[in-house]
DNA sequence: CTCCTAACTTAATCACCTT
DNA sequence: AAGGTGATTAAGTTAGGAG
C-alpha cells in the first residue's frame, strides 16, 4: 500500500462527545469562530468538527429548521444566529500565484489526492491541509460543470476514475 | 455480519471580490 | 451585472470498528 487515501478515523471520547452534542444541541449551524472554538475545546481540528456537524445534521434530527431561511414569516425562532453559512465564515483564502500553479500541477496527474498527498501538498504551499481538500472539491466540482459546456472533446481520463487510484505515488520529477 | 458513524464525494449555493 | 473562486451546505457513498 503506497499512500493512505483516507485519513484515520477520529476516535472521539465519551468527553468530547459530550460537548459536541450539547453544542448541537445549541447551535447546529456553529460559524467559524465557533468551529474554532470548539475544536480547541475538544482538541481536534476544525475541520474534524465541520465534518462532524455535517454528518450530525445529515442523520439526525435537529429543532432548528435550515431550510427557514427563506421563510422567516414569524419571529418565534432566533433568526440569524443559526442561519447556516451567513454567519461568521472563514475569510477567503487567497493563493498566489506559485501555490496554484502546484495545487494545479498535482490536480493534472491526481484529481483525487489522499490524505498523505493532500498534507504533503499543503506543507508544500504553506496552507492548511483542509483548504488543499476544499480546492479539489470545487476543482473536480467546476470541472465537470465544464466538460458539460463543451463535451465535443476526447476524455483522457477514460470512465475508470479516481476512486480506485486515488493516490498515485507519483513522487520523482517535482519541479524542475 | 450488522449497525453506527467518520471520511469522503458531487452539485448547488453563498459570499466576496474583480472586471 | 457578470464572472471567478473560496467556503459551506445537503444528500449520498465508502469504509472502520464495536457489538
Amino acid at each position: 500500500m503506497p499512500a493512505k487515501c483516507r485519513r484515520s478515523r477520529t476516535k472521539f471520547t465519551e468527553e468530547q462527545l459530550k460537548i459536541l452534542i450539547d453544542a448541537f444541541n445549541q447551535k447546529p449551524y456553529p460559524g467559524y469562530a465557533a468551529k474554532k472554538r470548539l475544536a480547541l475545546q475538544v482538541n481536534t481540528e476544525e475541520s474534524r468538527i465541520q465534518i462532524w456537524f455535517q454528518n450530525r445534521r445529515a442523520r439526525h434530527q435537529f429543532p432548528k429548521r435550515p431550510g427557514e431561511r427563506l421563510d422567516a414569516r414569524q419571529g418565534r425562532g432566533p433568526p440569524a444566529e443559526q442561519t447556516p453559512g451567513r454567519g461568521d465564515r472563514r475569510s477567503r483564502t487567497s493563493y498566489t500565484n506559485s501555490q496554484l500553479q502546484t495545487l494545479i500541477e498535482e490536480f493534472k496527474v491526481n484529481p483525487y489526492p489522499g490524505i498523505d498527498s493532500r498534507e504533503k501538498l499543503a506543507k508544500e504551499i504553506g496552507v492548511p491541509e483542509s483548504r488543499v481538500q476544499v480546492w479539489f472539491q470545487n476543482r473536480r466540482s467546476r470541472q465537470n460543470t465544464q466538460k458539460e459546456r463543451e463535451p465535443g472533446e476526447a476524455v483522457d481520463q477514460g470512465q475508470n476514475q479516481g476512486q480506485d487510484l486515488r493516490d498515485g505515488t507519483v513522487q520523482g520529477t517535482a519541479t524542475t
